[in-house]
DNA sequence: ATAAACCTTCCCACGATTGGAAGGTCAAGG
DNA sequence: CCTTGACCTTCCAATCGTGGGAAGGTTTAT
C-alpha cells in the first residue's frame, strides 16, 4: 500500500507520515523499486493508532511513549495510566487557562455597550495603568482569581523522551 | 529609557519589543546617537496595553486591531466588543475542545486498573480497529460528544489585518 | 583602563502541520 | 508507443509567539 492509500486508510496525512517518519515516531518502512514507501496493515494499524492519541492531544513525545508501551506486551497499565493522567492534568490546566481569559474578557464584554461610543470598559482594562495606588476598578481587570501568573506564561513544558528531529539524517548517505 | 527598562516596566520582554516593532505592531523608536532604542511614558504605556491584550490571549492581528481602536477617539466601542466577543467565542471553542480530550481520557483512566498488568482500556481504544462492526466498546473511546470532526483540525483562524511580518524591511536600506 | 552589563542585528529552535517546487513513476486511454 | 494526469520522492519555506545565542558595539561602574 503506498503512502496515500496509508493516509487515507489511517486518517494520517501523507506528510505527517513522512514527519513521524523523519522524526523516528515510526520506522522506515520498506519501499518498492521505485522507491515508494510500502506500508502494510500492521503499518497503517500503528498510523490509526496515533491519530487517535493525536486526536486526543497527545504529543509527539508521548505517543512515542504511548507507542512503546503498546509494543511492550510485559507493560504494566500504571505506565499507560501514569501519561494520561498527566495529560488530563496538562489538559486541564490549559483549558482552564483558556476559560480564565474567556472569563474575563465576556465579563468587560458584557459591561461594554458596545455601541457607537468611544468608552469601552475593555479598552480601559487594557490601557490602565499599572502602578495606580487606589484608583484601580477591580471588578474589571483580573476577577478570574489569575493573581501573579500574568509575566509567566508559554514555556515548554513536555521533555524529549528519546526521538530527536533528525530530519537530515539521508542527507549524506543518499 | 532603553529596552532593557521598557522591558521591565511594560512586562514585555525586550526580545518581543524588538519583534513587535519588526512585524509593525508597534513604530520604530527613536534611537540614541549609538543607535540604542529609546522608549518614552508612551510608548510603554502602549507595551503595556499590549501585554494585557496578550495575557488574555489576543493575537498579534487583534491586539493591532485593538491598538488601533485605542488610539481612535472616535471609536465605536461595539467595534471593541465585536473583536472581544469574537475572541471569547475561539476561546471557548478551544477550552471545549480540551476540555472534551481530558474527559475523554480521564474516563478511559478511571477504566484502567492503573497496576502492572498490561490490560488498559486506554491503550485498548488507541488500537481499536476501525470498521469493527459491532465489537466497539462504546464506553471508553467516544463519549463526550464530538462526532465527526477526528479528521479536521488546527487549521490557520485568524486572518491577517494589515501588518505582515516584514522581518526583513530594514535589510537593503540600511 | 578594564570588566560587567547593557545594547545592536542576525540566525536558529521549538511543535505540528501545510504548501509548494522540481523531478521521477505508474496506470489508463488514445 | 506516447501522453496525460495522478501519484510518489526529497527538500525548503512558512505558520505563531517566544527564547537562545553569537558577534560586535556602548555604557557604566569600579
Amino acid at each position: 500500500m503506498n503512502i496515500g492509500k496509508a493516509a487515507e486508510a489511517s486518517g494520517v496525512s501523507a506528510k505527517m507520515i513522512r514527519y513521524y517518519e523523519s522524526i523516528g515516531l515510526i520506522p522506515e518502512v520498506s519501499r518498492t523499486e521505485a522507491g515508494y514507501r510500502d506500508y502494510s496493515d500492521k503499518d497503517v494499524h500503528r498510523l490509526r493508532f496515533i491519530r487517535r492519541a493525536r486526536d486526543l492531544g497527545f504529543s509527539v513525545d508521548q505517543m512515542a511513549e504511548l507507542l512503546a508501551l503498546w509494543q511492550d506486551r510485559g507493560r504494566a497499565s500504571a505506565d499507560v495510566k501514569r501519561i494520561a493522567l498527566e495529560h488530563v492534568a496538562e489538559l486541564e490546566r490549559k483549558a482552564r487557562e483558556l476559560m480564565e481569559m474567556s472569563q474575563t474578557l465576556s465579563h468587560l464584554a458584557g459591561n461594554c455597550h458596545g455601541d457607537d461610543r468611544p468608552d469601552c470598559p475593555i479598552i480601559n482594562v487594557l490601557s490602565e495603568q499599572d502602578g495606580s495606588a487606589g484608583a484601580k476598578s477591580d471588578a474589571a481587570g483580573h476577577c478570574a482569581g489569575e493573581s501573579d501568573k500574568s509575566h509567566e506564561h508559554a514555556q515548554p513544558r513536555f521533555g524529549k523522551t528519546g526521538i530527536e528531529p533528525d530530519r537530515k539524517r539521508r542527507q549524506g548517505s543518499d
